[in-house]
DNA sequence: GCCACCTGTGGCACTGAGTGCAGCCGACAG
DNA sequence: CTGTCGGCTGCACTCAGTGCCACAGGTGGC
Protein backbone atom coordinates (compact mmCIF):
# COMPACT_ATOMS: atom_id res chain seq x y z
CA UNK A 1 0.00 0.00 0.00
CA UNK A 2 2.83 2.68 0.76
CA UNK A 3 5.37 2.02 -1.37
CA UNK A 4 2.91 2.30 -4.40
CA UNK A 5 2.32 5.93 -4.08
CA UNK A 6 3.33 8.07 -6.33
CA UNK A 7 6.69 9.22 -4.24
CA UNK A 8 9.27 6.55 -3.85
CA UNK A 9 11.66 8.64 -2.21
CA UNK A 10 13.70 7.23 1.39
CA UNK A 11 12.95 3.95 1.28
CA UNK A 12 13.00 2.92 4.99
CA UNK A 13 17.10 1.41 5.48
CA UNK A 14 15.62 -0.89 8.60
CA UNK A 15 13.65 -2.73 5.64
CA UNK A 16 16.50 -4.09 3.30
CA UNK A 17 18.29 -4.12 5.71
CA UNK A 18 16.12 -6.94 7.39
CA UNK A 19 15.62 -8.53 3.82
CA UNK A 20 19.26 -8.59 3.38
CA UNK A 21 20.47 -10.47 6.88
CA UNK A 22 17.63 -12.43 6.14
CA UNK A 23 19.05 -13.97 2.72
CA UNK A 24 22.32 -13.95 4.01
CA UNK A 25 21.44 -16.44 6.96
CA UNK A 26 18.64 -18.17 4.41
CA UNK A 27 21.31 -19.00 2.15
CA UNK A 28 24.60 -20.48 4.37
CA UNK A 29 22.18 -22.30 6.80
CA UNK A 30 18.64 -22.84 5.07
CA UNK A 31 15.12 -20.92 5.77
CA UNK A 32 14.13 -23.11 8.18
CA UNK A 33 17.43 -23.57 9.65
CA UNK A 34 17.21 -19.60 9.91
CA UNK A 35 14.89 -18.19 13.09
CA UNK A 36 13.46 -14.30 13.25
CA UNK A 37 15.54 -14.15 16.32
CA UNK A 38 18.60 -14.51 14.12
CA UNK A 39 17.76 -12.34 11.16
CA UNK A 40 17.54 -9.82 13.72
CA UNK A 41 20.22 -10.22 15.53
CA UNK A 42 22.62 -10.17 12.44
CA UNK A 43 20.23 -6.71 11.59
CA UNK A 44 20.89 -5.60 15.20
CA UNK A 45 17.79 -4.19 15.34
CA UNK A 46 14.96 -5.56 17.49
CA UNK A 47 12.84 -8.81 16.83
CA UNK A 48 9.60 -6.83 17.40
CA UNK A 49 10.73 -4.65 14.32
CA UNK A 50 10.53 -7.76 12.15
CA UNK A 51 7.56 -8.42 12.36
CA UNK A 52 6.49 -4.64 11.96
CA UNK A 53 8.03 -4.73 8.16
CA UNK A 54 6.87 -8.20 7.35
CA UNK A 55 3.58 -9.82 8.86
CA UNK A 56 5.41 -13.25 8.48
CA UNK A 57 8.62 -15.12 8.46
CA UNK A 58 7.79 -15.90 4.60
CA UNK A 59 7.23 -12.53 3.48
CA UNK A 60 10.60 -11.49 4.17
CA UNK A 61 11.38 -13.91 0.48
CA UNK A 62 8.82 -11.76 -1.36
CA UNK A 63 9.32 -7.81 0.04
CA UNK A 64 8.22 -6.25 -3.91
CA UNK A 65 5.50 -8.25 -4.60
CA UNK A 66 2.80 -6.09 -2.70
CA UNK A 67 4.01 -3.41 -4.83
CA UNK A 68 3.91 -5.40 -7.65
CA UNK A 69 0.40 -6.67 -7.58
CA UNK A 70 -0.52 -3.10 -7.07
CA UNK A 71 1.05 -2.03 -10.14
CA UNK A 72 -0.56 -4.48 -11.68
CA UNK A 73 -4.17 -3.67 -10.66
CA UNK A 74 -2.81 0.13 -11.46
CA UNK A 75 -1.92 -1.19 -14.96
CA UNK A 76 -5.50 -3.00 -15.47
CA UNK A 77 -7.63 -0.20 -14.03
CA UNK A 78 -6.16 1.77 -16.68
CA UNK A 79 -6.86 0.15 -19.90
CA UNK A 80 -8.65 1.61 -22.66
CA UNK A 81 -11.97 -0.27 -23.20
CA UNK A 82 -11.34 -0.72 -26.73
CA UNK A 83 -8.12 -3.09 -26.08
CA UNK A 84 -8.12 -6.04 -26.87
CA UNK A 85 -8.30 -7.76 -23.23
CA UNK A 86 -5.93 -10.96 -23.52
CA UNK A 87 -3.61 -8.55 -25.13
CA UNK A 88 -4.30 -6.53 -21.93
CA UNK A 89 -3.32 -9.27 -19.10
CA UNK A 90 -0.62 -10.74 -21.54
CA UNK A 91 1.33 -6.86 -21.18
CA UNK A 92 0.25 -7.12 -17.55
CA UNK A 93 2.31 -10.42 -16.87
CA UNK A 94 5.22 -8.70 -18.10
CA UNK A 95 4.91 -6.17 -15.88
CA UNK A 96 5.59 -9.49 -12.91
CA UNK A 97 8.56 -10.59 -15.37
CA UNK A 98 10.49 -7.08 -15.38
CA UNK A 99 10.47 -7.63 -11.61
CA UNK A 100 12.16 -10.44 -11.90
CA UNK A 101 14.70 -9.64 -14.57
CA UNK A 102 15.48 -6.32 -12.37
CA UNK A 103 17.17 -8.37 -10.02
CA UNK A 104 18.40 -11.33 -12.15
CA UNK A 105 21.17 -12.84 -8.87
CA UNK A 106 17.99 -11.88 -6.40
CA UNK A 107 15.48 -13.69 -8.40
CA UNK A 108 17.86 -16.43 -8.91
CA UNK A 109 18.54 -17.63 -5.57
CA UNK A 110 14.95 -16.58 -4.49
CA UNK A 111 14.02 -19.03 -7.14
CA UNK A 112 16.30 -21.83 -5.35
CA UNK A 113 15.31 -21.20 -2.03
CA UNK A 114 11.22 -21.48 -3.11
CA UNK A 115 12.27 -25.09 -5.12
CA UNK A 116 13.67 -26.18 -1.82
CA UNK A 117 11.20 -25.31 0.70
CA UNK A 118 7.75 -26.46 0.77
CA UNK A 119 6.52 -23.80 3.20
CA UNK A 120 7.74 -21.28 0.91
CA UNK A 121 6.45 -23.01 -2.48
CA UNK A 122 3.37 -22.99 -0.79
CA UNK A 123 3.63 -18.76 -0.16
CA UNK A 124 4.55 -18.13 -3.85
CA UNK A 125 1.35 -20.02 -4.79
CA UNK A 126 -0.78 -17.75 -2.75
CA UNK A 127 1.33 -14.97 -4.34
CA UNK A 128 0.54 -16.12 -7.78
CA UNK A 129 -2.84 -16.72 -7.22
CA UNK A 130 -3.49 -12.95 -6.50
CA UNK A 131 -2.01 -11.84 -9.44
CA UNK A 132 -4.02 -14.46 -11.03
CA UNK A 133 -6.97 -13.09 -9.55
CA UNK A 134 -6.33 -9.60 -10.73
CA UNK A 135 -6.09 -10.57 -14.05
CA UNK A 136 -9.20 -12.70 -13.93
CA UNK A 137 -11.16 -9.80 -12.10
CA UNK A 138 -10.31 -7.82 -15.19
CA UNK A 139 -11.42 -10.14 -17.95
CA UNK A 140 -14.63 -11.02 -16.13
CA UNK A 141 -15.34 -7.10 -16.24
CA UNK A 142 -14.63 -7.00 -19.75
CA UNK A 143 -16.03 -10.55 -20.68
CA UNK A 144 -19.20 -9.79 -18.71
CA UNK A 145 -21.86 -9.95 -21.26
CA UNK A 146 -20.37 -12.76 -23.08
CA UNK A 147 -22.08 -16.21 -22.68
CA UNK A 148 -19.33 -18.00 -20.18
CA UNK A 149 -18.00 -14.58 -19.26
CA UNK A 150 -16.32 -15.85 -15.78
CA UNK A 151 -15.42 -19.07 -17.31
CA UNK A 152 -13.36 -17.99 -20.29
CA UNK A 153 -11.76 -15.38 -17.87
CA UNK A 154 -10.79 -17.75 -15.34
CA UNK A 155 -9.43 -19.63 -18.16
CA UNK A 156 -7.53 -17.35 -19.59
CA UNK A 157 -5.96 -16.14 -16.92
CA UNK A 158 -4.66 -19.27 -15.63
CA UNK A 159 -3.21 -19.72 -18.98
CA UNK A 160 -1.40 -16.43 -18.86
CA UNK A 161 0.00 -17.32 -15.49
CA UNK A 162 0.97 -20.44 -16.58
CA UNK A 163 2.32 -19.65 -19.72
CA UNK A 164 4.41 -16.97 -17.73
CA UNK A 165 5.72 -19.13 -15.15
CA UNK A 166 6.91 -21.31 -17.75
CA UNK A 167 8.94 -19.34 -19.09
CA UNK A 168 10.35 -17.51 -16.47
CA UNK A 169 11.03 -20.62 -14.66
CA UNK A 170 13.36 -21.93 -17.32
CA UNK A 171 15.30 -18.63 -17.64
CA UNK A 172 15.49 -18.73 -13.41
CA UNK A 173 16.43 -22.03 -13.95
CA UNK A 174 19.04 -20.92 -16.42
CA UNK A 175 20.75 -19.06 -13.79
CA UNK A 176 19.15 -15.96 -15.53
CA UNK A 177 21.62 -16.01 -18.15
CA UNK A 178 19.02 -15.94 -21.32
CA UNK A 179 16.63 -13.68 -22.59
CA UNK A 180 13.61 -13.59 -20.24
CA UNK A 181 11.28 -11.08 -22.45
CA UNK A 182 11.31 -13.00 -25.19
CA UNK A 183 10.63 -16.15 -23.67
CA UNK A 184 8.17 -14.97 -21.89
CA UNK A 185 7.15 -12.86 -25.18
CA UNK A 186 6.96 -16.14 -26.62
CA UNK A 187 4.74 -18.11 -24.02
CA UNK A 188 2.20 -15.34 -24.15
CA UNK A 189 2.13 -15.03 -27.92
CA UNK A 190 1.00 -18.49 -27.83
CA UNK A 191 -1.57 -18.20 -25.43
CA UNK A 192 -2.51 -15.01 -27.17
CA UNK A 193 -3.28 -16.83 -30.58
CA UNK A 194 -5.09 -20.04 -29.16
CA UNK A 195 -7.40 -17.72 -27.27
CA UNK A 196 -7.59 -14.64 -29.22
CA UNK A 197 -9.33 -16.46 -32.10
CA UNK A 198 -12.18 -17.71 -30.22
CA UNK A 199 -14.80 -14.42 -30.29
CA UNK A 200 -17.02 -16.63 -29.58
CA UNK A 201 -16.33 -19.89 -28.25
CA UNK A 202 -15.95 -23.11 -30.74
CA UNK A 203 -19.28 -23.33 -28.28
CA UNK A 204 -20.91 -26.61 -27.96
CA UNK A 205 -24.63 -25.84 -27.70
CA UNK A 206 -26.13 -24.23 -25.43
CA UNK A 207 -24.35 -21.28 -23.39
CA UNK A 208 -25.00 -21.47 -19.86
CA UNK A 209 -25.71 -25.23 -18.67
CA UNK A 210 -29.04 -24.30 -18.37
CA UNK A 211 -30.07 -21.93 -20.96
CA UNK A 212 -33.68 -21.24 -22.23
CA UNK A 213 -33.09 -24.15 -25.77
CA UNK A 214 -31.77 -22.07 -28.51
CA UNK A 215 -32.80 -22.88 -31.95
CA UNK A 216 -32.42 -25.90 -33.26
CA UNK A 217 -29.01 -25.08 -35.13
CA UNK A 218 -25.37 -25.50 -33.91
CA UNK A 219 -23.12 -23.00 -34.64
CA UNK A 220 -19.52 -24.09 -35.43
CA UNK A 221 -15.84 -21.71 -35.09
CA UNK A 222 -12.56 -23.25 -36.32
CA UNK A 223 -9.99 -21.94 -37.98
CA UNK A 224 -9.66 -22.15 -41.75
CA UNK A 225 -7.06 -24.23 -41.65
CA UNK A 226 -8.60 -26.96 -38.86
CA UNK A 227 -8.34 -30.88 -40.53
CA UNK A 228 -11.74 -31.85 -41.53
CA UNK A 229 -12.41 -34.08 -39.50
CA UNK A 230 -11.49 -31.48 -36.34
CA UNK A 231 -14.72 -30.15 -37.88
CA UNK A 232 -17.08 -33.17 -38.36
CA UNK A 233 -15.74 -33.90 -34.38
CA UNK A 234 -16.77 -30.50 -33.61
CA UNK A 235 -19.92 -31.04 -35.54
CA UNK A 236 -20.95 -33.97 -34.18
CA UNK A 237 -20.44 -33.13 -30.47
CA UNK A 238 -22.81 -30.33 -30.75
CA UNK A 239 -25.19 -32.40 -32.37
CA UNK A 240 -24.99 -34.91 -29.83
CA UNK A 241 -25.10 -32.20 -26.62
CA UNK A 242 -28.75 -31.51 -27.12
CA UNK A 243 -29.96 -32.64 -24.37
CA UNK B 1 0.56 -43.23 0.80
CA UNK B 2 -1.02 -46.19 3.02
CA UNK B 3 -4.47 -45.05 2.22
CA UNK B 4 -3.73 -45.46 -1.71
CA UNK B 5 -2.98 -49.23 -1.19
CA UNK B 6 -5.06 -51.78 -2.80
CA UNK B 7 -6.72 -52.66 0.84
CA UNK B 8 -9.24 -50.50 2.05
CA UNK B 9 -10.05 -52.26 4.89
CA UNK B 10 -10.78 -51.32 8.71
CA UNK B 11 -10.37 -47.09 8.71
CA UNK B 12 -9.43 -46.04 12.13
CA UNK B 13 -12.10 -44.27 13.38
CA UNK B 14 -9.76 -42.16 15.53
CA UNK B 15 -9.14 -40.40 12.31
CA UNK B 16 -12.55 -39.66 11.45
CA UNK B 17 -13.47 -39.06 14.70
CA UNK B 18 -10.89 -35.95 14.82
CA UNK B 19 -12.37 -34.90 11.38
CA UNK B 20 -15.74 -34.56 13.18
CA UNK B 21 -15.06 -32.82 16.13
CA UNK B 22 -12.78 -30.34 14.09
CA UNK B 23 -15.44 -29.38 11.80
CA UNK B 24 -18.42 -28.91 14.89
CA UNK B 25 -15.67 -26.38 16.07
CA UNK B 26 -14.94 -25.05 13.32
CA UNK B 27 -18.30 -24.75 12.37
CA UNK B 28 -19.81 -23.51 15.83
CA UNK B 29 -16.63 -20.82 16.24
CA UNK B 30 -14.69 -20.98 13.43
CA UNK B 31 -11.29 -21.92 12.39
CA UNK B 32 -8.93 -19.53 13.82
CA UNK B 33 -10.84 -19.42 17.28
CA UNK B 34 -10.54 -22.89 17.59
CA UNK B 35 -7.52 -24.52 18.88
CA UNK B 36 -6.42 -27.88 18.12
CA UNK B 37 -6.41 -28.89 22.29
CA UNK B 38 -10.10 -27.79 21.76
CA UNK B 39 -10.42 -30.46 18.63
CA UNK B 40 -8.34 -33.32 20.86
CA UNK B 41 -10.46 -32.30 24.31
CA UNK B 42 -13.72 -32.65 22.09
CA UNK B 43 -12.90 -36.03 20.60
CA UNK B 44 -11.25 -37.55 23.95
CA UNK B 45 -8.13 -38.16 22.17
CA UNK B 46 -4.45 -37.09 22.80
CA UNK B 47 -3.63 -33.84 21.68
CA UNK B 48 -0.53 -35.96 20.43
CA UNK B 49 -2.30 -38.43 18.37
CA UNK B 50 -3.57 -35.15 16.30
CA UNK B 51 -0.35 -34.87 14.75
CA UNK B 52 -0.39 -38.75 14.41
CA UNK B 53 -2.94 -38.41 12.03
CA UNK B 54 -1.93 -34.84 10.34
CA UNK B 55 0.77 -32.88 9.73
CA UNK B 56 -0.95 -29.77 10.60
CA UNK B 57 -4.34 -28.38 11.69
CA UNK B 58 -5.12 -27.14 7.57
CA UNK B 59 -4.70 -30.95 7.01
CA UNK B 60 -8.10 -31.99 8.74
CA UNK B 61 -10.00 -30.09 6.54
CA UNK B 62 -8.93 -32.08 3.59
CA UNK B 63 -8.83 -35.10 4.84
CA UNK B 64 -9.41 -37.01 1.52
CA UNK B 65 -7.52 -34.85 -1.08
CA UNK B 66 -4.25 -37.46 -0.44
CA UNK B 67 -5.68 -40.58 -2.01
CA UNK B 68 -7.54 -38.81 -4.17
CA UNK B 69 -4.27 -36.73 -5.66
CA UNK B 70 -3.24 -40.76 -5.68
CA UNK B 71 -6.11 -42.01 -7.20
CA UNK B 72 -5.80 -39.22 -10.46
CA UNK B 73 -1.81 -40.52 -10.69
CA UNK B 74 -2.93 -43.29 -10.67
CA UNK B 75 -5.30 -42.51 -13.32
CA UNK B 76 -3.59 -41.19 -15.37
CA UNK B 77 -0.29 -43.64 -15.35
CA UNK B 78 -2.91 -46.31 -16.38
CA UNK B 79 -4.16 -44.23 -19.46
CA UNK B 80 -3.86 -46.01 -23.09
CA UNK B 81 -0.78 -43.95 -25.22
CA UNK B 82 -3.53 -43.48 -28.04
CA UNK B 83 -6.16 -41.69 -26.13
CA UNK B 84 -6.53 -37.95 -26.68
CA UNK B 85 -4.74 -36.23 -23.87
CA UNK B 86 -6.66 -33.34 -23.38
CA UNK B 87 -9.34 -35.60 -22.67
CA UNK B 88 -7.43 -37.95 -20.34
CA UNK B 89 -6.37 -35.24 -18.27
CA UNK B 90 -10.21 -33.38 -18.60
CA UNK B 91 -10.96 -37.17 -16.96
CA UNK B 92 -9.06 -37.09 -14.93
CA UNK B 93 -10.03 -33.54 -13.57
CA UNK B 94 -13.69 -35.41 -13.28
CA UNK B 95 -12.32 -37.89 -10.25
CA UNK B 96 -11.70 -34.86 -8.12
CA UNK B 97 -15.19 -33.08 -8.73
CA UNK B 98 -16.24 -36.95 -8.02
CA UNK B 99 -14.96 -36.95 -4.94
CA UNK B 100 -16.43 -33.59 -4.03
CA UNK B 101 -19.86 -34.62 -5.11
CA UNK B 102 -19.67 -37.44 -2.49
CA UNK B 103 -19.96 -35.74 0.03
CA UNK B 104 -22.22 -32.08 -0.83
CA UNK B 105 -22.84 -30.99 2.35
CA UNK B 106 -19.05 -31.90 3.80
CA UNK B 107 -18.10 -30.02 0.24
CA UNK B 108 -20.38 -26.90 0.82
CA UNK B 109 -18.86 -26.34 4.36
CA UNK B 110 -15.85 -26.89 3.84
CA UNK B 111 -15.68 -24.42 0.51
CA UNK B 112 -17.43 -21.77 2.96
CA UNK B 113 -14.53 -22.19 5.63
CA UNK B 114 -11.84 -21.99 3.01
CA UNK B 115 -13.46 -18.82 1.81
CA UNK B 116 -13.36 -16.96 5.03
CA UNK B 117 -9.93 -18.27 6.25
CA UNK B 118 -6.87 -16.75 4.29
CA UNK B 119 -4.63 -19.71 5.64
CA UNK B 120 -7.20 -22.40 4.35
CA UNK B 121 -7.43 -20.83 1.06
CA UNK B 122 -3.27 -20.63 0.65
CA UNK B 123 -3.47 -24.77 2.03
CA UNK B 124 -5.79 -25.43 -0.44
CA UNK B 125 -3.79 -23.44 -3.12
CA UNK B 126 -0.79 -26.24 -2.35
CA UNK B 127 -3.30 -29.12 -2.54
CA UNK B 128 -4.96 -27.43 -6.13
CA UNK B 129 -1.40 -26.82 -7.09
CA UNK B 130 -0.53 -30.78 -6.54
CA UNK B 131 -3.33 -31.73 -9.16
CA UNK B 132 -2.35 -29.23 -11.34
CA UNK B 133 1.06 -30.49 -11.11
CA UNK B 134 0.25 -33.97 -11.96
CA UNK B 135 -1.81 -33.10 -14.88
CA UNK B 136 1.01 -31.06 -16.19
CA UNK B 137 3.24 -34.38 -15.77
CA UNK B 138 1.30 -36.56 -17.51
CA UNK B 139 0.55 -33.73 -20.57
CA UNK B 140 4.83 -33.00 -20.71
CA UNK B 141 5.40 -36.81 -21.03
CA UNK B 142 2.39 -37.09 -23.99
CA UNK B 143 3.87 -33.57 -25.66
CA UNK B 144 7.43 -34.48 -25.07
CA UNK B 145 8.38 -34.63 -28.84
CA UNK B 146 6.31 -31.45 -29.37
CA UNK B 147 8.21 -28.04 -30.03
CA UNK B 148 6.57 -26.59 -27.41
CA UNK B 149 5.88 -29.74 -25.10
CA UNK B 150 6.45 -28.58 -21.66
CA UNK B 151 4.77 -24.99 -22.54
CA UNK B 152 1.17 -26.67 -23.59
CA UNK B 153 1.78 -29.03 -21.01
CA UNK B 154 1.70 -26.42 -18.24
CA UNK B 155 -0.78 -24.09 -20.21
CA UNK B 156 -3.57 -26.88 -20.57
CA UNK B 157 -3.46 -28.29 -16.97
CA UNK B 158 -3.63 -24.93 -15.99
CA UNK B 159 -6.68 -24.27 -18.06
CA UNK B 160 -8.14 -27.52 -17.09
CA UNK B 161 -7.91 -27.40 -13.25
CA UNK B 162 -9.33 -23.33 -13.98
CA UNK B 163 -12.06 -24.46 -15.57
CA UNK B 164 -12.95 -27.57 -13.50
CA UNK B 165 -12.56 -24.61 -10.13
CA UNK B 166 -14.80 -22.26 -11.81
CA UNK B 167 -17.62 -25.02 -12.61
CA UNK B 168 -16.66 -26.24 -9.48
CA UNK B 169 -17.00 -23.35 -7.26
CA UNK B 170 -20.20 -21.97 -9.05
CA UNK B 171 -21.68 -25.45 -7.65
CA UNK B 172 -20.25 -24.68 -4.68
CA UNK B 173 -21.53 -21.62 -4.27
CA UNK B 174 -25.25 -23.19 -5.15
CA UNK B 175 -25.28 -25.20 -1.72
CA UNK B 176 -24.33 -27.91 -4.05
CA UNK B 177 -28.01 -28.25 -5.39
CA UNK B 178 -27.77 -27.75 -9.14
CA UNK B 179 -25.94 -30.73 -11.26
CA UNK B 180 -21.95 -31.09 -10.56
CA UNK B 181 -21.29 -32.99 -13.09
CA UNK B 182 -23.14 -31.07 -15.95
CA UNK B 183 -21.53 -27.48 -15.05
CA UNK B 184 -17.50 -29.42 -14.86
CA UNK B 185 -18.66 -31.46 -18.59
CA UNK B 186 -19.77 -28.15 -20.05
CA UNK B 187 -16.58 -26.32 -18.34
CA UNK B 188 -14.55 -28.85 -19.91
CA UNK B 189 -15.50 -29.39 -23.39
CA UNK B 190 -14.51 -25.47 -23.61
CA UNK B 191 -10.94 -25.82 -22.76
CA UNK B 192 -10.72 -29.37 -24.86
CA UNK B 193 -12.43 -27.30 -27.81
CA UNK B 194 -9.96 -24.94 -27.59
CA UNK B 195 -6.99 -26.79 -27.24
CA UNK B 196 -7.90 -29.95 -29.26
CA UNK B 197 -7.18 -28.03 -32.17
CA UNK B 198 -4.05 -26.79 -32.08
CA UNK B 199 -2.03 -29.52 -32.53
CA UNK B 200 1.07 -27.24 -33.57
CA UNK B 201 0.23 -23.96 -32.60
CA UNK B 202 0.28 -20.92 -34.78
CA UNK B 203 4.00 -20.26 -34.26
CA UNK B 204 6.73 -22.85 -34.05
CA UNK B 205 9.50 -21.72 -31.64
CA UNK B 206 11.46 -19.63 -33.57
CA UNK B 207 8.86 -17.99 -35.12
CA UNK B 208 8.89 -13.59 -34.02
CA UNK B 209 6.59 -14.04 -31.27
CA UNK B 210 4.61 -11.41 -32.80
CA UNK B 211 3.72 -11.98 -35.83
CA UNK B 212 0.46 -10.32 -36.47
CA UNK B 213 -1.01 -13.56 -37.25
CA UNK B 214 -5.14 -12.11 -38.21
CA UNK B 215 -5.56 -15.78 -37.85
CA UNK B 216 -8.81 -16.00 -39.79
CA UNK B 217 -11.84 -18.37 -38.51
CA UNK B 218 -14.29 -20.23 -40.54
CA UNK B 219 -18.16 -19.66 -38.90
CA UNK B 220 -20.77 -22.49 -39.73
CA UNK B 221 -24.38 -22.57 -38.58
CA UNK B 222 -26.07 -25.36 -39.54
CA UNK B 223 -29.65 -26.87 -38.49
CA UNK B 224 -28.74 -29.55 -35.67
CA UNK B 225 -30.44 -31.95 -38.04
CA UNK B 226 -28.39 -31.51 -40.74
CA UNK B 227 -26.84 -34.30 -42.67
CA UNK B 228 -22.94 -34.73 -42.17
CA UNK B 229 -21.91 -33.90 -46.00
CA UNK B 230 -23.78 -30.56 -45.94
CA UNK B 231 -22.03 -29.46 -43.65
CA UNK B 232 -18.27 -31.14 -45.16
CA UNK B 233 -19.63 -29.41 -47.87
CA UNK B 234 -20.29 -25.76 -45.94
CA UNK B 235 -16.56 -25.47 -44.28
CA UNK B 236 -15.15 -26.59 -47.85
CA UNK B 237 -16.54 -23.88 -49.51
CA UNK B 238 -15.89 -21.29 -46.48
CA UNK B 239 -12.74 -22.29 -46.36
CA UNK B 240 -11.98 -21.51 -50.20
CA UNK B 241 -13.44 -18.28 -49.98
CA UNK B 242 -10.88 -15.30 -49.84
CA UNK B 243 -7.78 -17.24 -49.90
C1' DG C 1 12.90 26.93 26.70
C1' DC C 2 9.26 23.87 27.85
C1' DC C 3 5.62 20.82 27.12
C1' DA C 4 2.31 17.90 24.65
C1' DC C 5 2.23 14.81 20.81
C1' DC C 6 3.23 11.52 17.43
C1' DT C 7 5.88 7.99 15.35
C1' DG C 8 9.17 4.47 15.07
C1' DT C 9 11.44 1.26 18.00
C1' DG C 10 12.58 -2.23 21.59
C1' DG C 11 11.49 -5.34 25.40
C1' DC C 12 8.56 -8.67 27.57
C1' DA C 13 5.22 -11.94 28.20
C1' DC C 14 1.85 -14.78 26.24
C1' DT C 15 -0.70 -17.97 22.95
C1' DG C 16 -0.66 -21.73 19.95
C1' DA C 17 1.32 -24.91 16.33
C1' DG C 18 4.37 -28.49 15.79
C1' DT C 19 8.15 -31.98 17.49
C1' DG C 20 11.08 -35.24 20.16
C1' DC C 21 11.11 -38.29 23.81
C1' DA C 22 9.85 -41.39 27.13
C1' DG C 23 6.40 -43.99 29.37
C1' DC C 24 2.00 -46.50 29.38
C1' DC C 25 -1.26 -50.08 28.11
C1' DG C 26 -3.48 -53.69 25.62
C1' DA C 27 -2.63 -57.42 22.26
C1' DC C 28 -0.36 -61.24 21.08
C1' DA C 29 3.31 -64.90 20.84
C1' DG C 30 6.17 -67.90 23.50
C1' DC D 1 3.36 -65.56 33.32
C1' DT D 2 6.57 -62.96 30.52
C1' DG D 3 8.65 -60.41 26.68
C1' DT D 4 7.81 -57.19 23.22
C1' DC D 5 5.52 -54.59 19.92
C1' DG D 6 2.54 -50.98 18.15
C1' DG D 7 -0.61 -47.44 18.99
C1' DC D 8 -1.67 -43.86 22.33
C1' DT D 9 -0.60 -40.30 25.76
C1' DG D 10 1.69 -36.65 28.54
C1' DC D 11 5.46 -33.60 28.98
C1' DA D 12 8.69 -30.39 27.75
C1' DC D 13 10.62 -27.68 24.30
C1' DT D 14 11.24 -24.51 20.04
C1' DC D 15 9.61 -20.99 17.44
C1' DA D 16 6.25 -17.95 14.89
C1' DG D 17 3.29 -14.39 15.74
C1' DT D 18 0.68 -10.82 18.87
C1' DG D 19 -0.58 -7.39 22.43
C1' DC D 20 0.98 -4.22 25.52
C1' DC D 21 3.77 -0.85 27.39
C1' DA D 22 7.86 1.90 27.83
C1' DC D 23 11.28 4.75 25.71
C1' DA D 24 13.61 7.79 22.39
C1' DG D 25 13.61 11.46 18.96
C1' DG D 26 11.61 14.92 16.24
C1' DT D 27 7.87 18.55 15.66
C1' DG D 28 4.82 22.21 16.55
C1' DG D 29 2.46 25.24 19.77
C1' DC D 30 2.84 28.29 23.57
Amino acid sequence: MSTSSAAPPAKPPMRDALVAAAFQLFLERGYEQTTVDDIVALAEVGRRSFFRYFPSKEDVVFPDHESCLADMTAFLAAGESDEEPVRRVCDAARLVLRMYAENPAFSVQRYRLTRRVPGLRAYELSVVWRYERALAAYLRGRFADLPDGTLRADVIAAAVVAAHNNALRSWLRSDGKGDAEAAVDHALACVQTAFADTPARPAPSPFPPESPRPDDVVVLVARRDAPLWQVVRQFEAAQGESR
